[in-house]
Order: C-alpha cells, then structure tokens, then sequence
DNA sequence: TATTAAATTGTCAATATTGACAATTTATGG
DNA sequence: CCATAAATTGTCAATATTGACAATTTAATA
C-alpha cells in the first residue's frame, strides 16, 4: 500500500552513469555533481539510493567484477573446445568500448583502493587460469609452461588493444594486436 | 646582481612531484595541495614557476613525452642488431614502477585532454615504427606484415606487463609475459 | 478518499580546491 | 653595506565538492 520502488532501477542507473564517468574522467575525476547530471537525478538520490562517495565506489567495483565474473563464465562455455581463431575472435570482438576503460580507470585507482586492487588482483589472475585451462583444452599435449606464458601473452595483447580505444585511429594497431595474439596461440600447434 | 635562479630545480622538482602523485591518485585525483606537499613546496611556488593546474598538466606530458621519446631514441640505439633475447631483456628490464603507472594515468585521462590523447598516440605509434625497424634488422626476410604483427604483440604484451605494478603478487604474470614476448618474437625464426 | 511508504526536491553548512596577488625574505654583485 | 632580482611566504575571495537532513510530492491500496 504504497509507492512502488524503482530502488533497483535507480541503482543500476546510477552506476551505469558512474561508469560512463569513470571512463570520461576517471575515479577521481567523477564528482557525485557529474554521476547524478549523467543519470539525471538529482545528487541527494545517489545518497538515497547508495550512499556516500565511497559506498558509491565499493558498488561500482562490485557491481563491475560481478560482471566481469559473469562474462568470464560465459567465455569459458563458449569457448570449450572452440578452434584457435574462433577463441581470438571471440576475445577481440567489440564489447563496447566503456568495459575497457573502466578497467583501466579502476586499475589507476587501485594504489589507493585496497578494496578495487584485491577485486582486479582476484579477477586478472582468474581470468588468466581460465585461459589456460580454455587452451589446455584445444592443446592437451602442450606444456604447463607453455600454457601459462600463451595465455599470459594472449591476456596481455588483449587488455592492451582494448586500451587503444582511447587514442586515436588505432584501427590499423588493434588489428595488428589480434594478428598478434592468433600467432602467439599458434605456437601452441607443433608439438 | 640578484639572487640565483633555481627555476630549473625547482621546475624538476615540482614534475617530479606530479608523477608521484599522479601514479598515486591519477591525474585527477591530483590536487595542487597534494603535489605541492609532495614536493615539500608552498602551492604558490607551483604557480609561481609553472602555472596553473592546465600548465601544470602541459608541462608534465610535455617532459614525459620528450623523455619517452629519448627513451626510445635510447632503446633503438641500444638494440640494433640485437639478440632476441637481448631486445627482450632490455624491453623488459624494471624501469622503475612509476613511469607505467603515469602512463596508464595519462592514458585515462586521454579522452578529457585533447593535448595527452595526441602525445600518447603518436608516440604509441612511433614506438610501433621503432620496435618494427629493430625487429626488421634483424629479421630481414621476414614480410611486412609478420614484422607489423609481432611488433604489435611484443608491445601489447609489455605495456600491459607494467601495468601489472598496480597489483599485489603479479611476479609469475610479469615473468610470464616476459617469455610470451620472446616466444612471440621467435615465432620470425623460421622464415 | 485517506493512508502510507517511497520517491523526489530543496537547503544548509563544512570542507576542499583553485586563482590571484600582496608582502616579505634572501642571496648575489658592485 | 647597498641595490636588485629572485625566491619564498602569506592571505583572501571565488568556486567546487561533499555530507547531512528536512520538506514535499507521488503513487498504490484499503
């Protein structure tokens, strides 16, 4: 018997505005004024519906690597068995640049986060375990040690050449990038 | 007549303080205060010697730019005719955290600041044609494109090698980047 | 329609940050 | 010592940012 709650909505709202922020501005660079104008609210509702600066960061970076989290399930699935260049394809297919920037924007924030550090310490090295064992997969005879320095190579190609989305014209690197990362996974092929 | 200048030291001094600070909090998170504190010099010097809170932000991509370019100068000097193994060492030897960190700082605050995002992608791009002509010397029968890929990938790898200073116990991805890079490089042997 | 819980708006003070410039101190050559 | 140019300190106002909370409005339902 009373007003419908929209808290789920305002909150994704806002954090998708914190986000678009984040990306444009940086962690540091994204006043509560900015995050409540890109989301069209009023700054009193991002109190209202999270809290202050730093309840708003703690949600953000959850928010964000609970995401992370899911999309590297999703690959891992995706992925199982898949060829080499169908793995490379589906790692530099375009995700919507913003992913990419918040990561790095989260990464320069991390020597002050404690809290932002563990969570990308956590998922990087996640990431990478899921790599190999995707790549252990499709090449069951290669080395422990090849697998770890492949999918290391392959992880590092591919979190740089999302990086690129800020500069400009980087079509022709990007590209180069993705070559880069089939080559490298291909040295997995004779042994 | 008059009291010796220390505008140069000083100048320094204050650069060398934004660094710090921005490898700390970002180029946003960067407040005159914190530099100022961090250079163990009143705000009014930070004026008084270079300016305002754009000159400032002018300056230190001006210095960090030129001194990336004479990095590179350095390392195209150093790695003629080099060793792949040589060309990796070197690419990979720890310069010091904080040049990494002020680079992927500088790189988030790119899109807000015309005059970074111009530095930062010619200079990524110089750095591409650079790595590429060391590559080429040694590596001179191999074709244009393989020597554009794995110029790409060796410089993907080892940007997002330094980026993993910002967090905890990332030694075994360092080391293993390190060899993905080699690995990759190699892959021009046969040919 | 009256009630009720939630959404939304509005306001205020405290603090942080910056820009600007006056005032003072200091070291050097003459 | 004196004049001078530079360094250094100090101060002030304007603006930005945040935290806190009161006041009001709105939509469902009994």
């Amino acid at each position: 018997m009373a007003r419908p709650s929209v808290k789920e909505k305002r909150t994704e709202e806002i954090l998708n505005a914190f986000e678009k922020c984040v990306a444009r501005f940086g962690v540091e660079g994204s006043t509560l004024e900015k995050i409540a104008e890109e989301a069209g609210l009023r700054r009193s509702l991002l109190r209202h519906y999270i809290g202050n600066r730093d309840e708003l960061i703690d949600a953000l970076i959850a928010r964000y690597i609970e995401r992370s989290d899911a999309d590297m399930q999703l690959l891992a699935n995706s992925l199982k068995n898949a060829s080499p260049q169908k793995i490379i394809d589906y790692l530099f297919y375009e995700e919507g640049d913003l992913t990419a920037q918040v990561s790095q924007a989260l990464m320069v924030a991390a020597p002050e986060h404690e809290n932002i550090r563990k969570q990308l310490t956590r998922w990087t090295n996640d990431f990478h375990d899921q790599l190999t064992n995707i790549l252990k997969a499709i090449y069951p005879d290669a080395t422990k040690d090849n697998l770890h320095i492949v999918s290391a190579g392959i992880e590092g190609i591919y979190l740089n050449a999302v990086s690129f989305n800020v500069l400009d014209d980087m079509e022709n690197m990007k590209a180069a990038s993705k070559a880069a990362a089939l080559k490298l996974l291909q040295t997995l092929d004779k042994t």
